[in-house]
DNA sequence: GACCTGCTGCGGTATG
């Protein structure tokens, strides 16, 4: 172990040493031979800032450093940030070795890119969709260009596992191998995450034909502790005027945890984390001090996201960002001196993330949760009364820290938006291919093996009745007039889809953008980058929001959908209501980690709990409304849901407790009964009565069925379903 | 009671 890092190249020992590092991190050391070597894939899973990227290039780069015929290394990121901040890391050691080191993304330089293009060497730093549109402009560059490639790396490999952009990737590297003839000596694949839940699935993510085996490099000891704290605020409901609301008291705590330091509050909504900073940054002016709180969201600009970065990063002025997942992944802004989380996280994996963000020069991470709960009333819902906020709130601290579990991806996905995607990029690329030529290369070899014969042959069909695609006389499948017009635009390239947006300008100054699923009017009082604005002008033609300066006014109502609480969250929840006690066993001590009013909170769910019966109880009559608990993620509550209202239920959930109006428990029941020894009603049955399935970009341009067969697929369970009915209706007691 | 990511080629004008 000791030696390992005299198999590095010369000078990249040189390098090593002129860091004044004594010695190699042990993921570092780890990953030597397999990466030199090249005969596997690797996994490299460590904590933020572990050396993930330099335990990659370290070997990767002396593996390549006496080979300099065409490309070497290809990085493959997320995000053009990434990119940018990965140039600038790698510049010395590049130097040093004279390797041509290349960004390329819509934003990189065109200088670089046509010094690539001439003389192809060295690392090249990309995005998936950029790939895209190097395989469908210049294939045949690419051919050249890579045909000596020794490794691919794939950052932050966590944002792309399960999602359509992760399915995009996969095919690409596919098809990267296919072009370069090296489907039976494949290219070896490194992906580096620090936030991986169920390790052992991740290598069939990495390479869903297991054509290589995979290594997995895990960070054994993690010297970082943890120091966190679930903090509980209450909304009361007196007269408006005198209340004390629980945003305030919020906020007052913010104003006194950040202020003077440099820290990050996840807010959860762009819409909150708004109002957050407007209220933070006028604490600041009444007090005649610096404002230091700024908001940090997706509808900012670049400009003033940047900003705002680099400001977090000179660590000269104390800096707070209130922030939505922007601030999540590992964009450089150095570390923080601690993270506050309000509201309830959307996961544990996302927690995780976040929590990495605070813990500098190896002192311990610092996480508050702030947890706003509603003054109970007589009419109070069995969601305030069981405090789920705070007891998913708990739940999630626990699953974090003592189970050290995240949420796996949802493998159950079909990715026929995907799959039509790469149709027409395949096509594309090669002018005119085969139909059982896209088959093998997609979906027998391909990422798309849960494919059947019969879904891709009505794929294909319905793709040439609407013009994607036509048959030639020779059999070979080519792009249709409406094929041609889609993979023409540079819009193609990504696989994901964008709502509209409206520019927000003021002046001559773009503030940033709003989806127009909001509804704004001219004369509205909105609050933007921290500011309060009123709307002088909607222009829809160029889609531009003007406004000025104003002094009072109600935050924009962002858009979006609901989210999905995974079934080991609500059990675990469950799990510490019938114990009434979260805290955290650590050998004979059980860690306290609530302050009081969050304790007092949960002792008030814990007692309702215990009063209700509900450990047994899961069928509720409240006068002629009936509640089902289940205590299961949300994919069965929507399949129960669903089949409720097919049987003529008015149902709905809420935080995963199932009310139905105007419905007899017991005629609930017989429904739920007759369901599960019902072997006709599908997943696909459900799904029927969705008025809008169309989810994914190219969704719209599926044929019917695929169509409903991947909504079921994304949104119901049956089979888990009908299990746990049975286990709520064995509990029944009538 | 949600969030985030990415993409081209060309024509116009300004600047050195």
């Amino acid at each position: 172990m000791i030696d390992a890092h005299e198999k590095l190249d010369f000078r990249v020992q040189q390098w090593i040493f002129k860091q004044g590092w004594d010695r190699l991190r042990e993921i570092q050391c780890l990953a030597i031979d397999p990466i030199l070597t090249g005969c596997t894939d690797v996994l490299i899973s460590a904590s933020t800032a572990a050396g993930k990227t330099e335990a990659f290039f370290l070997p990767a780069i002396s593996a390549i450093a006496e080979d300099k015929r065409g490309v070497g290394i290809l990085y493959i990121s997320p995000l053009k940030a990434l990119i940018n901040d990965q140039d600038r890391r790698l510049e010395s050691l590049a130097d040093i070795l004279d390797l041509q080191v290349t960004p390329w993304h819509g934003d990189s330089a065109q200088g670089r890119k046509s010094k690539l293009k001439r003389n192809p060497s060295g690392i090249v730093l990309i995005t998936p969709e950029s790939l895209e549109s190097l395989f469908i402009r210049d294939s045949g560059w690419v051919k050249s260009a890579f045909q000596n490639l020794k490794h691919i790396v794939i950052d932050e490999f966590h944002a792309f596992i399960g999602t359509e952009r992760g399915h995009h990737l996969l095919s690409l590297l596919h098809r990267l191998e296919h072009l370069l003839g090296r489907l039976k000596n494949p290219i070896p694949r490194t992906a580096l995450s620090a936030t991986l839940g169920e390790l052992e699935t991740v290598p069939l993510s990495l390479r869903p034909n297991k054509s290589l085996p995979c290594k997995i490099i895990k960070q054994t000891q993690s010297s970082a502790s943890l120091k966190m704290q679930v903090k509980g605020y209450i909304e009361t409901n007196t007269a408006v005027g005198d209340a004390v609301r629980a945003e305030h008291l919020v906020c007052n705590d913010l104003y006194e945890l950040c202020r003077g330091g440099n820290h990050l509050v996840f807010a959860n909504s762009r819409s909150r984390t708004e109002i957050l900073a407007a209220v933070l940054a006028d604490m600041c002016e009444s007090n005649a001090v610096p404002n230091e709180f700024f908001p940090h969201h997706g509808s900012l600009s670049k400009e003033m996201r940047e900003t705002l970065e680099a400001r977090l990063q000179q660590e000269r002025l104390p800096t707070t960002a209130i922030c939505t997942m922007t601030l999540e992944l590992g964009i450089d802004i150095g570390k923080v001196n601690s993270v506050v989380q309000v509201t309830a996280p959307h996961s544990i994996a996302s927690l995780r993330q976040r929590m990495g963000r605070s813990g500098r020069r190896g002192g311990a991470s610092i996480l508050r949760m702030l947890i706003t709960e509603n003054e109970l009333t007589e009419q109070s819902s069995i969601v305030d009364q069981l405090r789920l906020e705070l007891v998913q709130s708990l739940a999630m601290v626990r699953l974090l820290v003592a189970n050290k579990w995240y949420e796996p991806a949802d493998s159950s996905l079909l990715h026929f938006s995907t799959l039509l995607h790469q149709i027409l990029a395949l096509t594309a690329q090669w002018g005119g291919i085969r139909a059982d030529q896209i088959y093998s290369l997609l979906c027998k070899d391909g990422p798309f093996q849960h494919v059947t014969v019969a879904h891709f042959k009505c794929l294909l069909s319905h793709m040439g009745n609407t013009e994607l695609i036509t048959q030639l006389g020779s059999g070979e499948l080519v792009l249709g007039h409406a094929g041609e017009k889609i993979t023409n635009h540079y819009s193609f390239y990504a696989v994901f889809k964008t709502p509209e947006e409206f520019r927000i300008v003021s002046g001559s100054k773009t503030l940033g953008t709003l989806p127009v699923d909001s509804l704004i009017l001219e004369g509205q009082h909105i609050v933007f980058a921290g500011r309060r604005w009123v709307v002088e002008l909607v222009d829809v033609e160029k889609k531009v929001i003007l406004v000025n300066r104003a002094k009072g006014g109600q935050p924009p109502k962002f858009g979006g959908a609901g989210m999905a609480i995974h079934d080991v969250v609500r059990q675990e929840m469950f799990k510490i209501l019938c114990e009434g006690d979260y805290k955290i066993k650590v050998g004979e001590h059980r860690i306290e980690f609530a302050d009081e009013t969050a304790q007092s909170l949960f002792q008030e769910a814990a007692k309702f709990f215990q009063t209700a019966n509900l450990a047994k109880t899961n069928f509720i009559q409240q006068g002629n409304r009936t509640v089902i608990l289940t205590w299961a993620g949300d994919k069965i509550v929507n399949t129960i849901v669903a089949v409720l209202i097919s049987k003529g239920f008015a149902a709905g959930a809420f935080a995963g407790i199932i009310e139905i109006e105007k419905a007899d428990a017991q005629d609930v029941i017989d429904a739920l009964k007759s369901f599960q020894t019902d072997g006709t009603i599908s997943a696909d049955q459900l799904a029927k009565s969705i008025p809008e399935k169309a989810i994914d970009k190219f969704d719209e341009y599926l044929p019917e069925n695929l169509l409903l067969a991947g909504y079921a697929a994304r949104a119901f369970d049956v089979l888990s379903t009908k299990l746990k009915i049975k286990e709520l209706l064995t509990d029944f007691v009538s």
